[in-house]
DNA sequence: CGGATCGAC
DNA sequence: CTATGTCGATCCG
């Protein structure tokens, strides 16, 4: 979204009023001054309980920070520097590995939401407008923003700081129409582009550009469309930026012609023809978008994902930026860019960093070294594709869906009864959602708010997948009932509950699972596979706790000691435990305990039904079937071609079943429910090992069918998944748009390292030319390492004795005083 | 695996 | 009165 820059104030310390978007104000005119706005917020805001919250949030980030800071504090100088050389040997990889090649699009609506709204109500134009409720908006037009009125602000707010804004309720079957004629769109120019939501897509242009160079100049003329037929030049007009309906488009520092162009001349009448370059590219698709929606996009062109991004914020609204393929324009662009503008740094990531006196990009770069000392393999590592400019130069498909959920804010809901009746709604949604995709998982995610805003969550992973409303709410009432017991008898006071499963069965596990599992229910003798085992039987893992706490008794407590605990509350509470608990499940639990242990003991099956080849096969030793599965399983699945991933899953190259079932799922035997125990072990041992090849063979070989499309095939698929799915909320926190233009120059060169002072005199081996160095100073070593580092890696080295001048001052950072200002 | 946190839209 | 909903990733225990 366009409308949610986010705040990377470099003023000052980040706290609530900042993440209410309160930013410079430079628009004199109407609206409120920066003042003003964090007054207003702060008188509506202090003492609530959401402030309260934030406080205590704040004073978490704070403290590790401090954790942070203690830890660079015992850093040495020599873990420093061998910090800096193994960083450095990365980077030069890195910088190897860069691929300028590709032409990546982000294309970003602007205002989206209070952009349709506007166009459909002329009414509204010249207004501030937000689009949301009371309790939340989603964006607000640039006019509201001027009074501070920001996206994720609640509307109460906003109308205090803006008396006359107009506040439009959500309509998403609309976006997500207006966003589909955009799709139809881009489309054209990549048909793999990737939707982010209902204003965003990144599209790879690439080829689109290699072909454009053959198209007959016919193919890339568009027409501008005109309910006027007065207006028989309309390219006359527009060439002069007067086109009535793109008032803002072509008045841009990105006029649809360049003056060199020479398509320019050619513009006929009523019509526009665009150049072959990218930028004419996007020119063309930002016309195509303002002629058919009337709405206008900014866009970004950049040879990286991470940079398009960046780039389609640089000029918005109604604005593009391309950075061209060169690493030179990559580094200057980033130079002096404040990280919090990097997608996947936030505030906190942005708080953190700043105390380490990184506030931008090059600052980042400068300070890899500690970084990598500070900061997780994951986090350090990002933070320097970040600093050099590197980012995912094609679009990966969505992945197969790992979770789904709903979750719903509510005013305070504190009796039981009512707790477990929203549960079980949500379950029921949730559910129907679940069966829609046709997916079952094992995980069930219990989410709750409490009416200071805390929130928790609690999670319970069963053996058999669930889907259906009263599978999910077995386990999500469940938790419920353990939070309400774990506070009784105070009630639990909620302002938010939500439903959560995951743990899906992925595509290849659920292709062949379904094989298996089929074969193994089809009869009885398949519990005969449990029990094939040499030597021990069974029983010792079913058993395997069962010292400290007998089978059953373990449920058994956790229920009575609820069942206790309620009939001390109301009356109402003994109505909910009659709905809600499950008196049977203990009864249950017995019998099904019996029922397996019948099993184990019995010895009458050891013949089973290979769940591959689904022959059946009598076998006397685990050996021995294992290895008729495993045989089966290559013969089928990686015939010739096939390798079997060594690092998948499964610990080995073969696809053992049992010794897994025996480690694993035994332990998950015990930790389940009673009621869920039943009829579930069967087909839990052939999960978790169902295929150790990779993913990615499997699915070349195996998947008939490509993942999850990313677009959606028909209008109720759009309509659904943009209702229902993609609602876009706008980013917490903004930043004003005047911020874009307002460059500072930064006086000093930034330097590509970090230098450090030593005293001794030594030889070092330099890890890029592996020469060995004498060096009085680590500063000339370094030098030495940089210059051979990269032929320029950064253009020209100054010398910076210490880290960088900006270093964090704890007790500039505190919160309080922030929001009492 | 479970829980908290972060970040994005 | 009145501070979202959904998803993925990551870190830590």
């Amino acid at each position: 979204m366009d409308d949610m820059e986010k705040v990377g104030n470099s003023s000052c310390n980040d706290g609530f009023l900042l993440r209410m978007g309160l930013n410079d104000n430079k628009a004199g005119m109407q609206g409120l001054d920066k003042e003003k706005i964090n007054k207003i917020i702060m008188e509506t805001t202090k003492g609530s309980r959401f402030y309260e919250n934030e406080l205590k949030k704040d004073q978490q980030v704070n403290q590790r920070i401090e954790k942070m800071m203690q830890l660079k504090e015992k850093i040495t100088k020599q873990q420093l520097l061998k910090a800096q050389l193994q960083v450095d040997k990365l980077v030069i990889e890195l910088e190897q590995s860069r691929n300028l090649s590709s032409t990546i699009v982000h294309i970003d609506m602007d205002a989206f939401y209070a952009a349709v709204e506007m166009r459909d109500c002329p009414e509204l134009k010249e207004k501030p407008v937000a689009v949301g409720s009371m309790s939340m908006l989603s964006t607000s037009n640039y006019h509201a923003r001027r009074f501070g009125v920001r996206a994720a602000m609640p509307g109460f707010i906003a109308k205090k700081l803006c008396p006359h804004l107009t506040i439009v309720p959500l309509n998403f079957e609309k976006y997500g129409k207006v966003s589909k004629e955009v799709r139809e769109i881009l489309t054209e120019y990549d048909p793999n582009f990737m939707p982010m939501g209902l204003d965003e897509a990144y599209l790879n242009i690439t080829e689109h550009l290699e072909e454009r160079l053959r198209w007959p100049e016919d193919k890339r003329r568009f027409f501008f469309k005109t309910e006027n037929k007065d207006d028989t030049n309309m390219s006359a007009k527009f060439n002069e930026g007067g086109y009535s309906a793109s008032p803002v488009l072509f008045e841009d520092n990105t006029p649809l012609m360049d003056d060199h162009s020479e398509q320019r001349d050619r513009s006929v009448e009523n019509s526009v023809i665009f150049g072959t370059s990218a930028e004419e590219v996007v020119k063309e698709i930002r016309f195509r978008i303002e002629q058919k929606t009337q709405l206008t996009a900014s866009a970004g062109i950049a040879p990286n994902i991470m940079l398009a991004k960046m780039c389609s914020d640089r000029n918005k609204p109604n604005g593009q930026c391309r950075i061209p393929p060169e690493r030179r324009a990559v580094l200057d662009f980033l130079k002096d860019l404040p990280i919090r503008k990097v997608p996947g740094i936030g505030k906190v990531t942005e708080k953190m960093l700043k105390a380490l006196g990184i506030v931008t990009c090059s600052e980042l770069y400068q300070q890899r070294a500690l970084l990598s000392l500070l900061f997780s393999e994951a986090s350090w590592r990002n933070f320097l594709d970040i600093s050099l400019g590197l980012g995912s130069t094609h679009l990966e498909k969505d992945g197969e869906r790992k979770s789904m959920s709903t979750e719903r804010t509510f005013s305070e809901i504190n009796t039981a009864e009512d707790q477990y009746n929203l549960c079980q709604e949500l379950c029921r949604d949730l559910a129907q959602e679940l069966q829609k995709e046709g997916l079952k998982g094992k995980t069930v995610t219990l989410k709750l708010k409490n009416v200071n805003f805390e929130v928790k969550t609690r999670a319970s992973t069963v053996l058999s997948s669930v889907s259906t409303e009263e599978e999910i709410f077995a386990v999500a009432k469940d938790l419920l009932g353990t939070e309400i017991d774990s506070i009784a008898p105070h009630p639990l006071r909620i302002r938010l509950m939500g439903v959560r499963v995951s743990g899906f069965l992925s595509e290849e596990e659920k292709k062949y699972r379904q094989k298996s599992i089929t074969s193994f229910l089809k009869s009885g003798k398949e519990i005969g596979f449990l029990r094939l085992q040499p030597g021990k039987s069974n029983q010792d893992y079913f058993t395997k706790n069962s010292e400290t706490s007998p089978r059953g008794s373990f449920f058994d407590k956790k229920r009575a000691a609820r069942q206790l605990s309620r009939e001390n509350l109301s009356p109402n509470e003994t109505v909910g435990k009659q709905l809600f608990h499950d008196r049977k499940s203990s009864a249950n639990f017995v019998e099904e305990t019996k029922k397996v242990t019948e099993l184990q003991n019995s010895n009458m099956c050891k013949i089973f039904t290979c769940p591959v080849c689904f022959e059946e096969q009598s076998s006397n030793n685990l050996e021995e079937l294992n290895r008729h599965i495993d045989e089966c399983l290559s013969g089928t699945l990686f015939k010739d071609t096939m390798e079997i991933s060594k690092n998948d899953h499964s610990r080995e190259n073969t696809l053992n079943f049992l010794p897994q079932f025996k480690n694993e799922n035994v332990d998950e035997c015990q930790k389940n429910k009673p009621d869920q125990l039943a009829g579930t072990y069967q087909s839990a041992s052939i999960s978790d090992n169902s295929t150790s090849i990779s993913t990615e063979k499997f699915n070349q070989v195996i998947s008939d069918k490509p993942h999850r499309e990313r677009q959606p095939s028909n209008l109720s698929d759009i309509a659904r998944n943009v209702c229902m799915k993609q609602c876009l909320f706008p980013k917490r926190i903004s930043q004003d748009n005047e911020d874009h233009f307002e460059k500072t120059e930064h006086a000093e060169e930034t330097s590509s390292s970090c230098f450090f002072e030593a005293k001794e005199d030594s030889v070092l081996v330099c890890p890029v030319c592996n020469s060995e160095q004498k060096t009085t100073s680590l500063v000339s070593f370094n030098r030495h390492v940089d210059v051979c580092l990269n032929k320029g890696l950064i253009k020209e080295l100054t010398e910076k004795k210490d880290f960088p001048s900006r270093t964090c001052n704890m007790e500039n950072s505190n919160t309080v005083g922030e929001y009492a200002h």
